[in-house]
DNA sequence: AAGCATAGCAACCGCCAGCTT
DNA sequence: AAAGCTGGCGGTTGCTATGCT
């Protein structure tokens, strides 16, 4: 299926927009509301694509967007939420009122993945970093290229029963698995996070597991890891009230039929 | 003061999921 | 069921500011 441009490129600007575009922005969805970003453009007599228009909005010009440093707070949050979802950068943007995707993947690139090196903690693994192995050294396992795809999985057990799945009981513990799919990609760049030419992006879980497991297929006869079960990165947590604190009720990034019940 | 390197951020690109036709 | 469209997401890039020599 061929897919359409998004927008005519020839006559569209692009690059840094100007204080009249932003005006124009604005004052077109305060007039009329969000929505159809496809002809938004032409409709508030922008030369823009609409998903340029779209991240325009979203990133800079909505009104509930709290512009400044982030908190002692919301820097641990961001952690924790990371160490949850990888870099699910919109789930855990929507726990943070206020701060956008872009913006909190870029602080994460520029800021946190420095401060966990500085505490000696593999900011893709949350983990220490492993004995004699130093925060430089990392940075530089982490430019490696990735794996086609990485697996990480995460076991819950549900105590409370808080919004738990069905077939469980307030007083039943409930062990699951929970997938959680990345996609690892390369870039001759950087990112400023680590001193030293720039580099790869990638925030995935530096679990290594053979291509098999990455699918999800465990037990496979044509495993070569051997399900690497010890090295995959475990934590507990209140299944019910873990998505309740993510929000991630009927979400299809964490979809209740992937979760393997034991 | 000048030149270079690095950091930080805004914006773009390509892909995908979901909805409509 | 397939094609087409749209919005949304994550990764990457380009530009500017800042720091260092």
């Amino acid at each position: 299926m061929g897919r359409s441009p998004c927008c005519e490129k020839a006559h569209t600007n692009k690059g840094a927009w100007t204080k009249e575009e932003d005006d124009r922005l604005i004052a077109y969805i305060r007039a009329h509301g969000e929505g159809c970003w496809r002809s938004l453009p032409k409709a508030a007599g922008l030369l823009r694509c609409g998903k340029s228009c779209r991240l325009r909005w979203i990133n800079y010009l909505r009104p509930d967007l709290k512009r400044g440093n982030f908190t002692e707070e919301e820097d641990e949050l961001i952690i924790k939420l990371h160490g949850l979802l990888g870099n699910k950068w919109s789930l855990i943007a929507g726990r943070l009122p206020g701060r956008t995707d872009n913006e909190i993947k870029n602080y994460w690139n520029t800021h946190i993945r420095r401060k966990l090196l500085s505490r000696g903690i593999d900011p893709t693994t949350h983990r220490p970093i492993s004995g004699g192995e130093q925060p430089s050294a990392a940075a530089a396992a982490a430019s490696a290229p990735p794996a086609a795809a990485e697996v990480r999985t995460i076991s819950f057990s549900s105590g409370g029963g808080v919004g738990a799945t069905d077939n469980t009981n307030n007083n039943e513990v409930v062990q699951g698995k929970m997938m959680l799919l990345s996609c690892g990609s390369t870039s001759n760049r950087n990112m400023s996070g680590a001193t030293g030419p720039r580099r790869t992006a990638s925030g995935s879980s530096a679990v290594s597991l053979c291509f098999t497991c990455s699918l999800g297929i465990q037990n496979s006869k044509d495993c070569t890891c051997h399900n690497n079960s010890a090295a995959i990165g475990t934590s507990n947590l209140n299944i019910g009230g873990a998505y309740d604190f993510l929000g991630l009720k009927g979400s299809s990034v964490l979809d209740y039929r992937s979760l393997e019940m034991k």
